[in-house]
DNA sequence: ATGAAAGCGCTAACAA
DNA sequence: TTGTTAGCGCTTTCAT
């Protein structure tokens, strides 16, 4: 099929291009007559407007690219959905990229951005990467943040104030007369885990204790599950919070091969949860993150930073939890 | 930051645009010295192509759109993942669509996919939409299918044969005298089922015997877990055959909760698994489709199909399987 | 080795 | 109500 443009659309209906370009984009000042021939030879010829065309002649690709951490999707797929399903409502497309570690690649991702003349930019990453921003701001490119509390001119966020969650679970569990509190992660410091060991401090803090049940996966263990089955038989704790249902399964795993009992022996609370968390026996209780609506508020602020005056939007907006309780608490 | 075209980078170097289309596409033809002044007023005035503009002019876009199910991902992560790697390779971006239910909206999916002018699609979906790929084909996008075995001058495919997993399971099962195997889906008929109960019947037919131990779940029941958890007080057999490993994990819960043994009662085996297979107990014993493979292989396919005569090229990619047994089965 | 100019397909101001 | 025309930013012959 020859590729078909408004000049041949123009000429099958014999009117002229601008006339055709009136009538796909909804012009109410083209007669009837006109417009239905137009749309005939439309439908005859299968004209479908070239968007890379309107996009260099209306200076915007109604695209807007997402970036996300490669890896696992379990967590981040619910944000894409949400995303998705907004972007669908305002015809937005989405360019996605995904960044592995290395911070040149995230300058290739930029780089690639910029060329790509997106309208606008969703960026969800633990790290919280200013100076790569900045490059993108300098090119005015519009920015939303998922999951870190940040903002100016150009850049709105959308996140869930985590900080909070742990202090008051914490706070919760040393009014209890629990004190043996730790806290699991597996990668380098990501954003959220400092927010979550803030939370714990503050929380120690305000009752004069001092924090320190950080737990890092060392270098030798591949995962989760092999450092703590080691590690759970010389040390229990009242409480371990982890980021993801994933660690927090591979704790519940590990203490199963020592023996603990969970609940009874050792509490376990993890942050985000996703559906497999409902298949688990027993499952982790845990803040309901709203992963999907973390995902549809950001693109729902997007297509108003599109639209509006910046100056006149809500640029942080913070979406709550809501700790609930399963079988892995008492 | 004011827009800057490839005009501006020409005046400030003090040389045509054609010359500085010339480096920035590394032409061989300029000369040392006028290179040096167009990267040096590049630099100086933060100049990045506009790869609409390009993309208009060279009548290519370089990016592919994929099209996956909305759901999970936590299946489709996988493949995305390998997909996205070897796009990053060949410098491709590319547009997510996902899928929902409904024929209209991926009529709407295909017309947006045509208007954005990508140079080629890529979808994974369990339905097989032979007429909607067909508006594709008849302009003339190429096309690559995850998981279908397809092929004509346009449209590669690149999967897995699932039919014959299943049928070689069912069969060493049938030859160790188990005769009570069931097949399992929580959705309406999908592609992936359709192969696997096939596998079963074929399996059976050899046998001289006649398969019938497809399982659906009815309506009334909310998920998987609920409908087994009923329906294994009446029923039992020796191998329950699902798709995801979710959906094993719903019957070893449902199972569990009845009082069978599983694996000695009952074996499970699931097609499909994700990570988190590794953090259940028992692990669920599958067939290791390689998810990550099937998005790499057919960007790659995809590349080649871009490049080369598409008449030169293997269209019909087979990727293999590899049973594994885990603590599921026996 | 470099420049001039046509063209990629469309939109929008301006005329008619 | 419709048509004419000048861009949008870049690539690529064809000259020079």
């Amino acid at each position: 099929m020859k590729r078909v443009t408004i000049y041949d659309v123009a000429n099958e209906a014999g009117v002229s291009l601008a006339t055709v370009s009136r009538v796909i984009n909804g012009s109410n000042v083209v007669k009837g007559g006109t417009k239905q021939k137009v749309e005939e030879a439309i439908e005859k010829l299968g004209y479908k407007p070239n968007a890379i065309a309107q996009g260099l002649a209306l200076q915007k690709t109604t695209t807007i690219a997402l970036v996300i951490p490669e890896a696992s999707f379990t967590y981040t797929g619910q944000i894409i959905n949400g995303l998705l399903d907004v972007a669908k409502i305002y015809k937005y497309n989405i360019m996605l990229h995904t960044t592995t570690e290395g911070i040149n690649e995230i300058n290739d991702i930029i780089e690639n951005i910029i060329k790509s003349r997106v309208d606008g930019v969703v960026i969800y990453n633990d790290k919280l990467m200013r100076e790569e921003l900045n490059t993108l701001t300098k090119y005015n490119v519009p920015i939303v943040i998922i999951g870190n509390k940040v903002s100016d001119s150009k850049i709105s966020s959308v996140y869930v104030d985590i900080e909070n969650a742990v202090y008051e679970l914490v706070m919760k569990y040393l009014e209890g007369g629990k004190r043996d509190i730790a806290i699991i992660q597996d990668r380098k410091n990501g954003y959220s885990i400092d927010q979550m060991i803030n939370g714990a401090k503050k929380a120690y803090a305000t009752k004069g204790l001092e924090f320190n049940g950080y737990l890092e996966i060392p270098g030798q263990y591949r995962t989760s599950y092999d450092f703590m089955k080691d590690y759970l038989q010389e040390h229990k704790h009242d409480l371990i919070i982890a980021n993801r249902d994933s660690q927090a399964i591979a704790v519940v795993n590990a203490a199963k091969e020592n023996g603990i009992d969970i609940p009874k022996e050792m509490e376990i609370v993890c942050v985000i949860d996703t559906k497999y968390n409902s298949m688990m026996r027993p499952q982790i209780s845990s803040f309901a993150i709203p992963s999907y609506d973390l995902g549809a508020v950001s693109m729902r602020v997007m297509t108003k930073m599109l639209q509006e005056n910046t100056d006149d939007i809500d640029k942080e907006i913070e979406l709550s939890y809501l700790f609930t309780p399963r079988q892995s608490t008492l």
